[in-house]
DNA sequence: ATCAACAACGAACATTTGTTAGTTTGATAG
DNA sequence: CTATCAAACTAACAAATGTTCGTTGTTGAT
């Protein structure tokens, strides 16, 4: 039962992979199993449908969105630590898990019916817990006044294209990366 | 010879519409049909294949994206100036065109072989041109000593989702968020 | 040695896809 | 009225897609 757990685990990884290259439309199951190194009908063995890797990829991802939000708002500290923090959580994910975070960036729209409102939902949720942020921020003197959604969308778009473009020893390393970014974003949003 | 054209333009109008909404993979020929308000087959006397639609919705915006930075670099003024404009003109064609422009960012990689390549070219030649800008800006002294591209990238996507995210008469008027894009974005890069 | 469970396979399936061919329609110019 | 020509239609195609079925090894416990 270790293997099976593991077979299945590589699939999802490959798919990962191929879906965040080509996207879900783009990738056929013989392609995955091409990559995986078995029959397309074999990988039934060990997954239900395209659908249900998609879904694993994408609730993977809203999931620990959502348990590290819960932990950053139980942080001690001023609401720009608690940034500082979270913002710092998602770049590093970027750089470990980049190819399952592209995929819920991007695929998430071909999810289908119930999960996929089940999928917009904690979004939104996740949405709306950093956007709280932010606003606690601004109300506590910490941030400049602008609009708390605005903010939020800047900063989780800026972080999002990280994984398509950064390639480790290609001139920037992962730390000077993260320095600067939040170097960017901080200061923009810090009161003078 | 006037109505073909129109024909045709109504044709690339809602396929960049559809596209956005459910990706290049996810989009028939018959669903985009069915909004043109034809049959499939009637639109191959308009256009030639559903690639080139691609084609054109991605060339169309990297043209564009070119031309204006030949634009701003010809400007008189300081780096931030140009800068400013630069982002200033992004948010607003991403509020005016921001169905193609979700298409070049996100369904280019479908893109045929040598286009793909062609495609790959022009979006470095305009990041090249854009990071030179960061770049003397942080050599006069105007902007933060930080990576150019990382810098680049930042300012980039930070731009990306507005088209996902505003919707007009949501709470956030377009200047609104012209402003706090720009103040977040241009205070952090700002020396100090 | 036997049995059961699992995991891989080849073949086939029903659909959907982009696209082509041939035909009909409808407006316009002579 | 008729010839013309673009643009729409119906029908069909071959290819690709996700998935199922029945079979065949393979492994581990009894």
């Amino acid at each position: 039962m270790n293997k099976k757990l593991n077979k299945r685990q590589i699939i999802l990884d490959e798919a990962a992979k191929l879906f965040k290259l080509k996207g879900f439309g783009g990738t056929s199951m013989r392609d995955l199993a091409g990559e995986v190194g078995m029959e397309a009908a074999s990988m039934y063995n060990h997954i239900k449908s395209k659908d249900e890797i998609l879904e694993h990829l994408c609730f993977h991802v809203s999931n620990t969105y959502i348990a590290q939000l819960a932990e950053v708002e139980q942080m001690p500290g001023s609401n720009g630590d608690k940034l500082k923090e979270l913002l710092r959580w998602h770049i590093n994910l970027m750089l470990e898990d980049g190819a399952a975070v592209s995929v819920a960036n991007n695929d998430w729209k071909y999810l289908t019916d119930s999960k996929l409102e089940q999928f917009k939902a904690a979004r939104k949720q996740y949405e709306k817990g950093f956007a709280a942020l932010i606003e606690n921020g601004i109300a506590a003197g910490e941030f400049r006044p602008v609009n708390a959604s605005v903010a939020l969308f800047t900063i989780l778009s800026a972080v999002r294209w990280v994984e398509l473009w950064y390639r480790p020893g290609r001139g920037v390393t992962a730390q000077e990366l993260e320095e600067d970014i939040m170097a960017i974003l901080l200061n923009g949003l810090a009161k003078n």
